[in-house]
DNA sequence: TGAAGATAATTTTTT
DNA sequence: ATTATCTTCA
């Protein structure tokens, strides 16, 4: 069949940017034709620039917005993607299908729940969910651990998970993840079974479903895939090295049904989700998978100074594997990133402060400063001291804002309303009630499950014989406030919900169980506020669970973020960057943490974790370790071992600074020998009177 | 069931 | 060293 191809020019006002604010590897990239690309891009590259205008490159050339998949890693991205995208196409960029492959996901399973066997309304499990499910699973499974050595609910969680995100076979997973386990391998696949069970009763889908499901749609009905192929005519996949072999098949499968465009960003140097079952051969081993594909390197770091680059080249270059790359910095000279030993994790806080404030008063404001570390643990101190000295910080690690008990209570009633089959919201209700705990939950549970209408089935006295006599008021009162919270409309009206609850017994329950007990109803003010938003509860929830992001007091926004420091895990602060970034904690066995030096390919993991840390910052990086630390915060006090991380670069690219200590002295009306305070230069072993109480 | 007391485990990173 | 979990008993 002859074709015709009908040439498409871009407005001149977008040729002109494409001109402008790219470079000629940018542009190459953003352009290129049809078919599988794969852009390596290293940090500071333009990555996300470069999505974007390929994006509107291809809106420009006439494909439609909503025909183009944008799978990120985190909803921060997506959203930062599409508004940049705004600026550069206006209001089609709404329209591109853009979020976390579980985004897409559960967007497309609700249209397709019925044919898979759920429900339209599944509600969404998060970890937590998903432990005590699996609790119920274990006992489903004969596995209650009478012996201590039996698997545990959490380590269960993670093979199944993991077996699941990397397609393979449980048993390869338990064998090779877990080899002390493998004794228990039939009894674990029984959990598992019982666990994908209780899921499909109770209508709920964990993070892993709205992937699996989604493969299960391409895999079982044709015609679903033949939709999906003909609806995502270009596909574009960010942060490559970061995706699994479950996500992988899905684009894989949905480019080959339609039209092939698939295109993946990303930097193999980059991968740290090794955990989540991240695949680092699915960017390695693109051009292997497509002979065919194109590839595109970005290698002008525009973000970070000649001195950062060389010092993260000079780190990644001790790892074996990866593609060969040379990272030039775009930008002026700027000084050596600094090392400092301190003398305790005290002191590093106490560093840490005076430097930020230092570089304050030079007006760089708290915004464009971070502190970054491997473990959320190792934010502990730092909190402290800046709170002692009223630094204004955010932290962006650690629970999460739905995660915390008594937002995840006031979730469950919504949830319950949404979903009446979601057994985990109903458990975790009931148990707030006073003489009622597992096995009386799920008693009443099992009596509600059946009904039609399990709302409604709670207030009869066949479900009241049930619960304790001397509960039965507030077990009344309980379903009382259920059906006052029902009568708000809450799937079109979530915030008028969460007051409803606000109004009946769940304050009072707050206050008996949970310490704090006004700040957590301000949590649950604040949950209204944020629902507000919403006209859909079943988006409400979805979202909250996807969002990944939302941290504390960010999720209602508390104050202003320019002048705020933000604190955060390396994980969590991938595709950002602050002009002065602080990585401290960098000891041996923290940083490399200690048990993922047990795995295979964990020490280049590890340096991955570090090349990510220290190419965040623009203009100044310190890295900072305390000489002595008690292992995990515990236990005795012993020296540390400065981490690999930092010994094994060559000395003439950073810059070493010991500590000197000045004291405030201590008669302020001696005015002998000004200006040279006595004890300048002298080394001291620790801070005097810090904490001396243990 | 829930409180008190005893014992064990904990410390990676997250959609 | 704390915290979570388990055991025992009212």
């Amino acid at each position: 069949m002859r074709k015709i191809t009908l040439k498409h020019k871009l407005p001149a006002g977008l040729d002109k940017q494409f001109a402008d604010e790219l470079n000629s590897s940018q542009r190459a990239a953003a352009t290129a034709p049809d078919g599988y690309n794969l852009i390596l891009a290293g940090p500071g590259s333009g990555k996300t620039r470069v999505i974007t205008f390929r994006v509107g490159f291809l809106i420009a050339r006439g494909v439609p917005a909503d025909s183009i998949l944008l799978a990120t890693f985190t909803r921060r991205a997506a959203r930062e993607m599409v508004g940049r995208l705004g600026e550069l196409v206006g209001n089609q960029a709404g329209r591109v299908w853009a979020g976390t492959f579980h985004h897409v996901g559960n967007r497309l399973l609700r249209g397709a729940a019925k044919d898979l066997g759920f429900q339209s309304n599944f509600t969404i499990l998060d970890s937590e969910d998903q432990t005590d499910l699996l609790r119920l699973a274990m006992d489903d499974a004969g596995l209650v651990d009478k012996s201590k050595l039996a698997p545990k609910a959490s380590q269960l969680q993670h093979l199944i998970s993991f077996a699941i995100n990397t397609r393979r076979p449980l048993a390869a997973v338990v064998e090779s993840e877990a080899a002390d386990q493998a004794e228990w391998l039939p009894e674990i696949e029984k959990v598992a079974d019982a666990y994908a069970r209780r899921k499909l009763a109770s209508n709920c889908m964990d993070y892993d479903d709205l992937l699996t499901q989604w493969l299960r749609l391409l895999d079982e009905f044709p015609n679903r895939l033949e939709e999906q192929g003909r609806m995502f005519r270009h596909i574009l996949i960010d942060e490559m090295q970061d995706t699994n072999a479950l996500q992988i098949e899905i684009v894989e499968k949905i480019a080959a049904a339609g039209r092939g465009n698939l295109t993946a960003v990303g930097d193999d140097a980059q991968s740290i989700y090794r955990f989540r079952g991240a695949n680092y051969d699915n960017i390695l081993k693109f051009p292997d998978r497509h002979l065919d594909a194109r590839v595109f390197r970005l290698e002008v770091n525009y973000r970070s100074t000649p001195q950062i680059v060389a010092f993260t080249e000079a780190s990644i270059a001790h790892n074996q594997s990866g593609f060969p790359k040379q990272l030039v910095s775009a930008r002026n000279d700027g000084p050596l990133p600094v090392v400092v030993a301190t003398a305790d994790v005290y002191e590093e806080a106490a560093l840490v402060c005076q430097q930020i404030l230092e570089a304050h008063d030079q007006d760089v404001p708290l915004g464009r400063m971070a502190v970054l570390y491997r473990n959320h643990y190792d934010s502990v101190v730092l909190q402290g001291e800046l709170l002692a000295r009223n630094i204004p910080y955010t932290v962006r690690s650690g629970v999460r804002f739905f995660e915390q008990a008594h937002v995840k209570d006031v979730m469950a009633f919504l949830r319950v309303v949404l979903n009446p089959r979601d057994e985990a919201s109903w458990r975790r209700l009931f148990v707030l009630l006073p003489g009622v705990g597992p096995a009386k939950a799920g008693a009443v549970y099992q009596r509600i499950a059946s009904e039609a209408d399990p709302l409604k089935a709670l207030a009869t006295a066949e479900t009241m014989a049930i619960v304790p006599s001397k509960s039965r008021g507030l077990f009344a009162a309980f379903v009382n406030d259920l059906n006052l919270i029902r009568a708000t409309d809450p799937e079109h009206h979530p915030a008028r919900a969460i007051e409803a609850v606000l109004k009946g017994g769940y304050p009072g329950t707050i206050r008996q169980k949970y310490d704090k007990a006004d700040n957590r109803i301000k949590d649950v003010e604040q949950f209204a506020v944020l629902a507000a938003k919403y006209d859909s509860l079943e988006r409400l929830l979805a979202e909250l669970l996807l969002a990944g992001d939302v941290y504390g007091m960010d999720a209602a926004g508390s104050e202003d973020p320019q002048d705020v420091l933000v604190l955060s895990t390396v994980h969590q602060a991938k595709g950002l960057e602050w002009s002065h970034v602080f990585v401290v904690r960098l000891v041996d066995e923290g940083f490399p943490h200690r048990r993922a030096m047990d795995e295979p390919g964990g020490e280049d993991e590890e340096r991955r974790i570090f090349y990510v840390a220290v190419s965040r910052a623009m203009n100044e990086l310190m890295l900072s370790y305390p000489s002595t630390i008690s292992r995990g915060g515990y236990g005795p006090t012993v020296f540390s071992t400065p981490s690999r991380f930092l010994t094994e670069i060559r000395h003439d690219l950073y810059e070493r600074v010991v500590l000197e200590h000045e004291f405030d002295r201590l008669n302020a009306d001696d005015d002998d020998d000004e200006g040279e305070p006595p004890w300048t230069g002298r080394p001291l072993k620790s801070q005097p009177d810090r904490d001396s109480k243990t």
